[in-house]
DNA sequence: CTGTTAGCGCGTTCAA
DNA sequence: TTGAACGCGCTAACAG
């Protein structure tokens, strides 16, 4: 047998079984048409000579390339790298591998990754938000790749979202916070350009206030990157305000355990002193102390519904193009009603 | 313009330079034999056309994938999430494409990641330490593909390792305890079945407190999963226990986080009355109360570390084939000299 | 139920 | 410096 190089092909199979390539091919990709004797030959010639098929060739003749590429911002933060481990759990039980980048929060960057994706022949795109450059979605679209949004709902033309409403939940928040009794707010945002989730949640949150006859502009709005020490200094600047907040409202756990963090180093009683919600319900919510009451994302599910919508046939797929999952107030120790 | 179906291919490309298919192909791929004249032509028609290279045709042809794969527990623990990260990140500055999987920690299941990946036609693949089912192994090696493993720097007949030694990293945290004047020890280890790490790091930690003195028999150790109920509740196993223990070493900082949440609840000081040292320095070490005490393993340095490895050529990676990394025993307020 | 034929889109000879 | 021809390994269409 050559058993040199990359190892046996199709034919080699179909010598060894005593048949023609067609009828491995059929074994192979489960055709029922296939004489049981026959098929038992094929199957053990492949095994006896460890036969592997060669996916270049198969995609290039079928156009199937069980290829699924996702582009997110990092894998450094929980919250994406769960929703990844769910999306590639479920393609991998179907056989789909999983190809992905990061962007690093760069839609420049996520242009150059969604080419290099077309160029691998991922048949489906799973995307973070819905902020992106036209274009990507336009080579997307001129190749026929479904790309699916995800961590937002909103509404677009094509494509798909599997995702919560960012706005809403921030309202969420801000409605706790507003039946605690709090008047005075302050708010730690991610960096909300070119994100629509961070942006989403401020102004959630910023209306519902808002609403309640509370100016924005008496809000005091501080933007971090989705590290701990941001979210100290965040709350620091907060916290030097001539009317500080006695309820903060933070874009992510992480930026709240910050937060946290520096109120203790300053002597600034949480909640007693002010109430902090964060964002996500990450593992560390529960580390933090006092644990942290925030709003709960269903980072796994997303990764996991999208993967099914992927999976779906097109003709499912028109019943879940648009998925909108509930995100719930998780109240722990770091909120009280407001001190009189 | 045939712009239907997936888009303009080579040949469109080179009608519309008018120019043969073999020119486009030279030009595509930095051929420097190509006049100034017609490579700008050739640029100008694949812009035109919105051109993207196929894949799958390509790695057919000239049996180069670019693709990378990797195999890991899960995406769900920081550790493997940010040493993936730098492995992505320094793979795609070079064009290279990675296919990720998750095992669950569960070599079987490795071994059908493997074998997917192989049909993919990865050219390399990063491994998670060194416990692997040998026709996993040999696999790979009869198709020519390059591994590496991570998180240990273990020798091996071939494939390459990029880690540090777990053992001596165990020793490391046993000595420490030791000359903090401890006597009573126990362990929370991850679950060592199939886990050279979480093996080593035991088995480092007691033969050092036997070179001391200690019998291993007095060193009471649980394993649990990497959770923080886990942490809680092998903490309480360990503390019920008669003799209880002054100093626990922890596979990982989760664990360790759990069993300093189980001690708050359970009444015991820490460092007072338990010192606790955890391993991997995740953000988390920074949340708890007190802050934990751990050795920091380079994650991300691991990663890039891997792609350049993954990226060397044949001669220079007989250079890289070993990389021991240093790990750093980073005190805070988690661990204390034992009282008399 | 099975075999034969003909490419999928590209890169690589070899000649010119 | 350029082009023509071939084939990578496989599957789809068609016969039989």
């Amino acid at each position: 047998m050559d058993l040199e190089d990359g190892g046996a092909k199709l034919i080699d199979v179909a010598r060894l079984a005593n048949c023609s390539p067609a009828t491995v091919s059929r074994v192979l990709n489960g055709n029922p048409n296939v004489n049981e004797a026959v098929r038992d030959r094929v199957v053990r010639a492949a095994r006896e000579l460890g036969y592997v098929p060669n996916g270049s060739a198969r995609a290039l003749r079928s156009t199937r390339t069980r290829l699924v590429g996702a582009i997110i911002p990092t894998l450094d933060h929980a919250i994406y790298a769960t929703m990844v481990d769910g999306l590639q759990a479920r393609l991998s039980e179907k056989d789909v591998s999983l190809i992905i980048n990061t962007s690093g929060y760069d839609i420049d960057l996520e242009y150059e990754q969604a080419r290099l994706l077309v160029e691998r022949g991922v048949e489906s795109v799973v995307l973070v938000g819905s902020t992106h450059l036209p274009t990507t979605l336009a080579m997307l679209e001129q190749k026929r790749i479904e790309y699916v949004y995800t961590y937002t709902s909103k509404a677009m033309e094509s494509g798909a979202a599997v995702g919560f409403d960012n706005e809403k939940a921030g309202r969420t928040a801000a409605r706790y916070l507003l039946d605690l009794g709090h008047s005075q707010f302050g708010m730690i945002a991610g960096i909300t350009r070119d994100n629509d989730r961070a942006a989403g949640r401020r102004d959630g949150f910023l209306n519902e206030l808002e609403r309640s006859g509370i100016d924005h502009t008496r809000v005091r709005v501080v933007e971090g990157a989705y590290r701990l020490d941001d979210g100290r200094r965040c709350m620091q600047r907060l916290m030097e305000e001539e009317r500080r907040p006695t309820a903060v409202f933070c874009g992510s756990d992480i930026l709240a355990a910050g937060a946290i963090k520096y109120s203790h180093a300053a002597g600034i009683a949480v909640p007693g002193e002010v109430s902090i919600v964060g964002f996500d319900n990450l593992e560390i919510a529960e580390l933090t102390s006092p644990e942290l009451t925030t709003l709960e994302v269903p980072a796994r599910d997303m990764g996991r519904i999208a993967a099914d919508y992927i999976l779906a046939s097109p003709s499912q797929r028109l019943h879940l193009r648009q998925r909108e999952l509930a995100i719930r107030l998780i109240v722990r120790e770091s909120t009280a009603p407001v001190r009189r």
